[in-house]
RNA sequence: GGACCGGUAGCUCAGCAGGCAGAGCACGCGAUCGAUAAUCGCGCGGUCGACCGUUCGAAUCGGUCCCGGUCCA
C-alpha cells in the first residue's frame, strides 16, 4: 500500500500551538529594544497627521498596580491602533516626582530634615529615591509591551522640567491669576501642610458631639423678634457641633434667614428656660435634651433675629447672630456655630459680617499661647476639657458620641483640620478662569459623556486653588514678598522668569541660597523669597506646557488625555485650570476616562479581602498578552472585574486566535504572495467570500479603534476566528488545500485569501496582542519590515473580475458577498445538514461527516443556489456527496431562504425543505477520505477515488464554487 | 447625605429608534487522531437586579427601591 499521506499538503510551520509567553516575551522586548523600535516607528511615521495621547504621569511611589498596568495598556493600545491607521502617534511617557509621599519615604530612611540631612542633603535624597521608583515602575510597564519614548520620559523633577515649569507660573502672575490670601484651608497635622481640595477625601470619623448653649444677651431684643413679651426666664440658642474644639475661634452663631424658628420654654435639667430652635428640629432635639413638658413661647423666621447678641460659652465676648442659606436642618438645631479661622462658609460669613478672624491653632494642632482657657493643649485631647468648662458655665446641654463623615488627608488618612492661614492661591474668578474654564470644557470631547458634567460641576463649585506647601521637596513658589508688608514684588513675572533660568542652571537648590538675591539687585534689602514649595498638582497640571515646549515631537494641545475617572478633580482639572490660565484653552481636544478594577463580584481590590491581581504575577505566569487581552476584553467605562476565573476564560480566547493564525501560518507553507496570489476570474468563490468577510470586518475593527472600543474587537475577532474560520471556511478549506496539487489553483486560490486573511489579522490584534502579533508577523511569507509596528491596516484586495455566479448562470446576486452565489441561505442550509448529521451519528450509522450522502430536497430558488455549486457542494457539508433533488413543489409557505419572512440573514429553522441523509454505501478514498462510487478504478492506485488519482497524476482538479 | 455610571446565561459582552431574549467561552455528550495540550458537531443554559407604571405589547420608555462602583459634601 503506497503512503499517499506523502502526496498531501498538511499544514507545517514553526509557529508554535503554545504561546509560552512567560518565557518569549521579554525575548521580543529585547528585540524591541535592539532594534530601536519606537525610533523606527517615529521614522516611519514622520509627516504623518499627528495624534498624541498626552500621559498623565503617575507618583513616583511604588510598585506598578493593576488600575496603572490597565492605564498603561490602554494607552498602549490606542497608539498603537492610531499608529496602525496611519497616524504619527508620539507617546512620551512622564513621572510626577515631588510632593510629599517620597518626602515620607526618605524620612523613614535618613529621618526627618534636620535630624539626619539639611534641606539640600534632603531633596538630594528625595531625588534619588524619585529616581529609583522611576527605574522600577518603567521597567514594569515596559514589560507589559507598552511601546514608547522610555530612554526620554518627561519627570517634573528634571530640572530643565523645573524651570520650565517655573515659566509657566510666571505666565498665570502675567495673568495676574496669583494672590496670596488669608483664609481657612484643609490642613493636615501630619503634613504640617495646607492641602489642597483634591488631596482631601472623606470617610467616616466618630466625633465626640455637643450641643451648647449661647446665651441671650438681651431677653427685650429677642422678644421683639418674635413679636411678644421677653421671656422671664434664661435663653439661649442652642448649636451643635462635632467639632467642639473650634469654639474657642467662635464669633457668631449662624440661622437661616428663611427656616422658621420656635422660642420654647422648657426644663432640661437646670430649671426653666428658653431655647431657640429650627421648627423642623424641635422633635429631634426635644428627645435629644429629654424634655419634659414643653410651651411655644413665640415663633419667627431666622431673618428675625439677625444681630441679635448672644454670649459666647466661656469667653467673656458678645458674638452676633448672623443669616446664611448654608444653614439646614439636617442635622443639629438649626443653628450654626461659626469660627471665620475654621471653615469655609464660616469664613464666608466673617466676611460678610466683618467678624474677627481668629485662628487660635497652630500648625501642630496646638492652640496658642494666647488661647484663654486651653493655651499649649492638642485640639485631638483637649475635647475633655472643652466639655468641663462647658459645663462648669452651664453651657453644655448634650454630649455625645457620634459617626459622620468627615475629611482626611488622603496621604495619611487622618483628620484634617481647617485653619486659617497666609497661603498662596490661584484665583478662580480673578482674570475671568472660571468663566474661560466653563467655557473650554464644552470644547473638549468628553468620553464618556458624563464627564462633562462632572467637571463643570467641580470648576464651577471650587473655591480658589491653594497651591502653596509648606514642605521641602518641590518646586518652589517663586515669589518675592515685602519684609514688612508681605506684598507680592511689583516685578514678580519677570522676577520668576529670571528664577527659572537660574534653577534651569543650578537646580531648585539655587532658589534656597542667599545668592538667588541678586536677582532683586537693589529690592534685596525689602524683599525675601518666598519658602513654600508648589501643590504638585501645578507639577503635573502644567504638564502640557512643559512637554509641549520641550518636545519637538509633541504639539499641543493633546489629542487625548486618558486617566481613571478619579482624575476629573486631579490632572484633568489642573491641567485645564493651567491651561485656560496661560494660554485660554483646554490643553486637550478628548478625555477618555476608565474605571477601576474590582474583583467577579463586582468589589473593590483590596489588602483585606484577599482578592488583589498584581500585573506582575499574571505577565509572569499567563504573560503580558493574556493581560492586555483582558484590558482590550473588558468595557472599561465602568468597573472591570478581574479574577482567576476571568483571566482562564481569556486564555482560552487567546489560544484560540492564536491557533487560528497557527492554522493560517502553516498551510501558508510554499505560498509566495508574489509569485502565487490568484486573484482573477479563477478564483474560487468560496476565498472570495472569505475575503469579502474579512474586509467587512476590518471595517468594523479599524472604527472600532477609532472610538476606543476595544472589548467589540475582541468579541468581532475572535468570533470571526470561531464562527467564520474555523466553524466554517477553515474546516470546509482542508480538503482542498491539503488534497490537491500544491501548486494547483484551487489550492493557491485558498492560500491568497488565507493569506490577506492573515497579514490583515496579524494587523487587527497588534495592538493588543503586540508579542504575538510580533511572533506571527516574522513567520508570514513575503517581504516585511522589521515589525508589525510598523505598518499600517492592510488593505485586503477584491478580485478584480467578477465571480462564477454573476455571468449567466441563472442565479442573481444576492448579498454583494461571495461572488455571485448566495452563501448566507448555503450556510442555513449546512447548518441543517450538520444537525440531521449528528442524528445519524447518534445513532452509530456514522461517524466522520465523510461517511455520509446528502440530499436536499428543496425548491427553487434556494434548489438553483445549491445546484449552482454542482458536485462541489459536498465540500461545503464536507459529506462525501451532496445532491439537490427538486421534487417539492414551489410553495410560498414552505419557501425557505431569502423569500421566507425571517430570511434578513439570520439561520432559522427553515420549512420546505428536506434532508435525506444516508451511509455512503462506498469505499473510502484512502487518500481524501470520502467515500465514492469510483475508488478502486484506477489500476495503479486501487485505494484512490478518482479526483485523487488526477490530484496524484493529472489532470489537475478544477475548483470553481468552495 | 447628593450626583453620576453599571446590574442581560457560570464568565466576557451584543441587543436598548418598544414587537417571539443573542454571540463566544465555560459545562455536558459525541466525532476526528491530516490544526492533536489542537480541531469539528450537537446539546445544556437567562422570570434581562426588584417592584410599580405607560402601552395591545417593555431588557428596551417613566417612577421607586436594592446591590456594586466613582465623584462630590
Amino acid at each position: 500500500m503506497t503512503n499517499y499521506k506523502d502526496t498531501l499538503n498538511l499544514p507545517r510551520t514553526r509557529f508554535p500551538m503554545r504561546g509560552n509567553l512567560a518565557k518569549r516575551e521579554p525575548e521580543m522586548l529585547e528585540r524591541w529594544e535592539q532594534q530601536d523600535i519606537y525610533g523606527q516607528i517615529r521614522a516611519v511615521s514622520r509627516g504623518r497627521p499627528r495624534f498624541v495621547l498626552h500621559d498623565g504621569p503617575p507618583y513616583a511611589n511604588g510598585d506598578i498596580h493593576l488600575g496603572h498596568a490597565l492605564n498603561h495598556v490602554l494607552k498602549d493600545m490606542i497608539v498603537k491602533s492610531r499608529t496602525l491607521a496611519g497616524y504619527d502617534a508620539p507617546y512620551v511617557p512622564g513621572w510626577d516626582c515631588h510632593g510629599l509621599p517620597i518626602e515620607h519615604q526618605v524620612e523613614r530612611r535618613f529621618g526627618k530634615l534636620g535630624n539626619g540631612l539639611d534641606a539640600r542633603a534632603f531633596r538630594k535624597a528625595c531625588r534619588e529615591f524619585a529616581g529609583e521608583q522611576v527605574d522600577r515602575q518603567r521597567e514594569d510597564l515596559k514589560r507589559l509591551g507598552a511601546i514608547g519614548d522610555w530612554d526620554s520620559p518627561y519627570l517634573t523633577m528634571d530640572p530643565r522640567y523645573e524651570a520650565e515649569q517655573l515659566r509657566a507660573f510666571a505666565r498665570l502672575l502675567e495673568r495676574g491669576l496669583v494672590f496670596r490670601g488669608y483664609k481657612p484651608v484643609h490642613w493636615c497635622l501630619n503634613c504640617r501642610s495646607a492641602l489642597a481640595e483634591a488631596e482631601v477625601e472623606y470617610s467616616d470619623k466618630r466625633s465626640d458631639a455637643v450641643d451648647v448653649r449661647f446665651a441671650v444677651v438681651d431677653r427685650d431684643a429677642l422678644g421683639n423678634a418674635l413679636g411678644a413679651a421677653a421671656p422671664d426666664c434664661p435663653a439661649s440658642i442652642p448649636i451643635w457641633t462635632t467639632t467642639s474644639w473650634t469654639l474657642p475661634g467662635n464669633r457668631a452663631v449662624a440661622l437661616n434667614p428663611s427656616l422658621q424658628y420656635v422660642l420654647v420654654e422648657t426644663d432640661v435639667g437646670k430649671g426653666r428656660e428658653c431655647l431657640l430652635i429650627a421648627e423642623d428640629m424641635l422633635e429631634s432635639v426635644a428627645a435629644r435634651f429629654g424634655m419634659g413638658e414643653r410651651i411655644v413661647v413665640g415663633t419667627a423666621r431666622g431673618a428675625a433675629f439677625e444681630g441679635l447678641e448672644l454670649r459666647h460659652p466661656f469667653y467673656d465676648r458678645v458674638v452676633p447672630v448672623v443669616l446664611g442659606e448654608h444653614v439646614t436642618t439636617e442635622a443639629g438645631t438649626g443653628a450654626v456655630h461659626t469660627a471665620p479661622g475654621h471653615g469655609h462658609e464660616d469664613f464666608a460669613m466673617g466676611v460678610e459680617y466683618d467678624l474677627p478672624l481668629d485662628c487660635p491653632v497652630d500648625g501642630d494642632g496646638k492652640y496658642l499661647p494666647s488661647t484663654p482657657l486651653f493655651a499649649g493643649q492638642h485640639i485631638n485631647k483637649a475635647g475633655d476639657s472643652i466639655v468641663e468648662v462647658l459645663r462648669e458655665r452651664g453651657a453644655l446641654l448634650h454630649r455625645e458620641r457620634v459617626n459622620h463623615s468627615y475629611p482626611h488627608c488622603w496621604r495619611h488618612r487622618t483628620p484634617v483640620i481647617f485653619r486659617a492661614t497666609p497661603q498662596w492661591f490661584i484665583g478662580m474668578d480673578q482674570g475671568g478662569l472660571r468663566a474661560d474654564a466653563l467655557e473650554q470644557v464644552t470644547q473638549v470631547e468628553w468620553t464618556p459623556d458624563w464627564g462633562e458634567e462632572r467637571i463643570r460641576g467641580m470648576i464651577r463649585d471650587r473655591p480658589d486653588w491653594c497651591i502653596s506647601r509648606q514642605r521641602t521637596w518641590g518646586v518652589p513658589i517663586p515669589l518675592f514678598v515685602h519684609r514688612e508688608t508681605g506684598e507680592m514684588h511689583p516685578d514678580s513675572a519677570a522676577l520668576a522668569l529670571r528664577a527659572a533660568d537660574i534653577v534651569e542652571q543650578r537646580g531648585i537648590d539655587a532658589w534656597f541660597e542667599p545668592s538667588l538675591l541678586e536677582v532683586l539687585g537693589d529690592d534685596a534689602e525689602m524683599y525675601e523669597p518666598v519658602t513654600d514649595v508648589m501643590d504638585v498638582w501645578l507639577d503635573s497640571g502644567f504638564s502640557h506646557h512643559v512637554v509641549g515646549t520641550l518636545r519637538e515631537d509633541v504639539s499641543m494641545p493633546a489629542d487625548l488625555y486618558l486617566e481613571g475617572s478619579d482624575q476629573h478633580r486631579g490632572w484633568f482639572q489642573s491641567s485645564l485650570l493651567t491651561s485656560v490660565g496661560m494660554y485660554r484653552r483646554a490643553p486637550y481636544r478628548g478625555v477618555l476616562t476608565h474605571g477601576f478594577t474590582v474583583d467577579e463580584q463586582g468589589r473593590k481590590m483590596s489588602k483585606s479581602l484577599g482578592n488583589v491581581i498584581d500585573p506582575k504575577q499574571v505577565y509572569r505566569t499567563l504573560g503580558a498578552d493574556i493581560l492586555r487581552l483582558w484590558v482590550a476584553a473588558t468595557d472599561y467605562r465602568s468597573e472591570m472585574s478581574v479574577s482567576g476565573e476571568i483571566l482562564k476564560r481569556v486564555s482560552d480566547a487567546y489560544r484560540r486566535m492564536r491557533n487560528t493564525q497557527r492554522f493560517l501560518l502553516g498551510n501558508l507553507h510554499g505560498f509566495d504572495p508574489e509569485r502565487h496570489q490568484v486573484l482573477d476570474e479563477r478564483m474560487v468563490a468560496l476565498d472570495r467570500w472569505a475575503l469579502d468577510r474579512a474586509r467587512a470586518l476590518q471595517d468594523e475593527v479599524a472604527k472600532a479603534y477609532e472610538r476606543y472600543e476595544f472589548h467589540r474587537i475582541y468579541h468581532k475577532v475572535h468570533n470571526f476566528c470561531v464562527v467564520d474560520m474555523g466553524g466554517f471556511y477553515l474546516d470546509v478549506l482542508k480538503d482542498r488545500l491539503y488534497t490537491t496539487p500544491a501548486e494547483g489553483v484551487p489550492r493557491r486560490s485558498a492560500q491568497t485569501a488565507m493569506y490577506h486573511i492573515a497579514e490583515a489579522m496579524v494587523r487587527w490584534l497588534a495592538p493588543i496582542l503586540s508579542f504575538t502579533a510580533e511572533e506571527i508577523w516574522a513567520e508570514l511569507p513575503g517581504e516585511r519590515g522589521d515589525s508589525v509596528l510598523l505598518s499600517t491596516w492592510h488593505e485586503i484586495p477584491e478580485p478584480s473580475v467578477p465571480g462564477p455566479g454573476v455571468a449567466g448562470s441563472g442565479v442573481s446576486e444576492p448579498d454583494g458577498d461571495g461572488a455571485g452565489v448566495d452563501w448566507p441561505a448555503i450556510l442555513r442550509v449546512r447548518q441543517l445538514v450538520k444537525g440531521q448529521l449528528e442524528d445519524l451519528r447518534a445513532k452509530g450509522f456514522i461517524g466522520s461527516s465523510l461517511d455520509a450522502d446528502v440530499v436536499i430536497d428543496c425548491a427553487d430558488p434556494l434548489a438553483a443556489t445549491l445546484k449552482q455549486l454542482g458536485d462541489e457542494l459536498r465540500f461545503v457539508f464536507i459529506t462525501s456527496s451532496a445532491s439537490v433533488n427538486t421534487s417539492l413543489e414551489p410553495d410560498p409557505s414552505r419557501l425557505p431562504a431569502r423569500e421566507s419572512p425571517d430570511a434578513d440573514g439570520t439561520v432559522g429553522p427553515m420549512d420546505g425543505i428536506g434532508i435525506e441523509i444516508t451511509p455512503s454505501p462506498h469505499e473510502k478514498c484512502s487518500r481524501c477520505w470520502h467515500k465514492s462510487a469510483d475508488v478502486g478504478r484506477h489500476a495503479e492506485h486501487p485505494e484512490l477515488c478518482g479526483r485523487c488519482v488526477g490530484n496524484v497524476e493529472g489532470p489537475d482538479e478544477t475548483r470553481i464554487y468552495a
